[in-house]
DNA sequence: CAATTTGTTTACTAACTAGTCAACTTGCAA
DNA sequence: TTGCAAGTTGACTAGTTAGTAAACAAATTG
């Protein structure tokens, strides 16, 4: 088999965490390599450019990360609302933790390097698109599921879905630019708001 | 008064249209001072550094282009729902006409950069705060005027103004990360649902 | 026209950056 | 224990980048 090494992890998670921390583009192959404490001949053996790190680097944050925890904000067991009540409730908690450890609220990795490299990496681009329109996927199942048991007013879930999306995400990157979690902590009200729910769930807000 | 010249504005426009196709950190100095046809000695004439330009780029921005027509589609003399719509609608036109020409959506040259930049670029940071909540007033007055009509649902017209902006930046960026204008076109309908309109304006949609 | 202000140009430096390579090290397995 | 596969290292190149400086050119004003 060879020497071992997680190098390849390690050089993942600082990719990620420079590009979140700054942006994709003023992030160099030496910053990450310097974080990740790998030499830039190892960095070569394992991935072909920044590009190519940056894909597998959203990859692995969709498989670790996005993907289990969805599955828990979004199991069939919560009721439909409370659902993405809690999930963007997660969001506030995490960003607010983000800006406790670092000074900083940095918002949504996935969309803001989406927005930064759509017109110059087509591969990262296509990723990003990708975990977009999966995480969307749950939206739509929760406000389809919300309309059937009548929780919400009727309306197009593929439709509500995207406009829900589109005011999450621009809550989120609102908070990165104005450095205050305190916007991302009154999405869960505009949340309701926006769906028009009817009457007040368990715990709502 | 001695030799007269249009550099700056050239370095001002050749910015703001690299930034917008590409990204703030991938484009250079040499790349700017390339477009505006303008040698880097003429660029350290008249900026001190990239962020010394961008910053005058959306100080410009605003001035030349987003205050006149803000002033234009949200004059006291339209209907307030109509001035939403008719800004939105606007925007949707604006990225069509860009995908036409250029091949791709750009989206929204101040919040694309504001997100980029704003853990790096204090200065330019702040100039993106500055226009952001500038351009909130037109939203937040016309959400008044709508509410003390009777055309919206009542409201915290700060509250909606502030979840209407999310919505539309969160559509723009989906509009420039999927290259799709179809995207921004959803907007007015989404503004008006958003709104909770009570009966259909003139010409709505 | 002379003097001054304003803007332009070219050539330059120093630092950074992506990417390469051959020698080296470690772990596993026959 | 030997041999191979997997991973590491440091030194290297070539190109790019930000920033500087000094000589030059044009417009204005007295």
């Amino acid at each position: 088999m060879g020497r071992t090494s997680d190098a390849r992890e390690r050089l993942m998670k600082a990719a990620l965490s420079l590009i979140w921390e700054e942006s994709y583009g003023s992030v160099t192959i030496d910053d990450i390599c310097e974080r990740a404490e790998v030499k830039k001949g190892s960095f070569y053996y394992f991935f072909d450019s920044k590009s190519d790190l940056a894909l597998a680097a959203l990859d692995r944050l969709w498989n670790e990360s996005w993907e289990p925890r969805l599955n828990e904000h979004f199991a069939p067991t919560v009721p439909p609302v409370q659902r993405l009540v809690n999930h963007v409730a997660w969001i506030h908690e995490k960003q607010a933790e983000i800006k406790r450890k670092t000074g900083r609220v940095l918002g949504c990795p996935v969309c803001s390097v989406g927005s930064e490299v759509s017109t110059q990496e087509a591969k990262v681009s296509a990723k990003v698109r990708e975990i977009c329109s999966r995480k969307r996927r749950y939206l739509e199942t929760a406000i389809s599921d919300a309309v059937a048991q009548g929780a919400i007013a009727p309306c197009d879930p593929i439709e509500k879905a995207a406009s829900l999306a589109a005011l999450i995400e621009g809550i989120v990157s609102q908070g990165r630019i104005m450095n205050d979690p305190d916007i991302i902590g009154r999405l869960p009200a505009m949340v309701l708001d926006h769906l028009r729910v009817k009457e007040p769930t368990a715990s709502s807000i």
